[in-house]
DNA sequence: ATGCACCCTGTAGCAACTACAGGGTCAAGC
DNA sequence: GCTTGACCCTGTAGTTGCTACAGGGTGCAT
């Protein structure tokens, strides 16, 4: 298959397929007469594995280390698991973190009244810290 | 003050404050006669105010639309409040995004009963979507 | 033969910084 | 008077994960 009905069956942006390969995520395809990049069935589940464990949130380098722990089917899995786990420790930082923002912001804007931007309570709040209830 | 010390007091690092003069968020200072740029409190404040909008969440472009509004104090407020509120829903939704991931990283985290990476849940979790219980 | 969809490479842009390289300035201490 | 060290300057390039061209080639139908 070319790149465009790869780029359909995955959902892929078609730059982006050719970004995975350069930055080496993608091994290279073979090329037809044309120079047209040609996929095979193991390509694309490769690609899938890749845009879902991106829409899960896994960086690229983390995207790496799997594959390669993949590609080396007799390896102890350890390692996937201690990656997916670190990175589900950080998702749940972040909403905690968001959550914090969240708090913030919904006192920061009830306290709107209207009026000049002189006078805002939310412009003021913006500025000073010192009347947050917490770190975020 | 020079920007060491506008660094310090406001922690904020001296390449971002260089940075945000050269995007325009902050006005360039006056300079001592050996070319160094000197601070007096308005600039303070208007980092601090940059500087805490940032940690709140809100983009360059937003911050900057607030700075406009709060350097004309006869403006009316509504767009603060409409920019705020905006934000908080961002937030809002990125919050309800993240705990649909975590929701399906904690499934696939725990079905990891060791072994070798051929066997791996993870793995196999990571590859397939179909067994994905949301849209994350 | 000409239009159109598709493909190629290579480079530049996005956000919001951060990190140099390669220089200049200034006060203290010997 | 000279060095040491802390500080400052400009300008450019790197980070992450793409995305968007520009400027060309290919393949097939009308
Ligand atoms: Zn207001
Ligand atoms: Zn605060
Ligand atoms: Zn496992
Ligand atoms: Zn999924």
């Amino acid at each position: 298959m070319k790149i465009g009905e790869l780029s359909r069956v995955t959902g892929t942006n078609i730059e982006t397929i050719r970004y995975y390969e350069r930055i080496g995520l993608l091994p290279a395809p073979d090329r037809t007469a044309a120079n047209y990049r040609s996929y095979g069935d193991a390509h694309r589940s490769r690609l899938s594995f890749v845009r879902h464990s991106r829409e899960l949130g896994f960086t690229i380098e983390e995207i790496r280390s799997l594959l390669d722990l993949s590609d080396d089917p007799a390896r102890d899995c350890g390692e996937a698991d201690r990656i997916a786990t670190a990175h589900l420790e950080q998702v749940e930082a972040k909403i905690a973190q968001l959550g914090l923002l969240r708090d913030e912001l919904t006192r920061i804007v009830g306290r709107c009244r209207g009026g000049v931007a002189a006078d805002c309570r939310v412009i003021e709040a913006l500025g000073d810290h010192s009347r947050c209830g917490s770190q975020h």
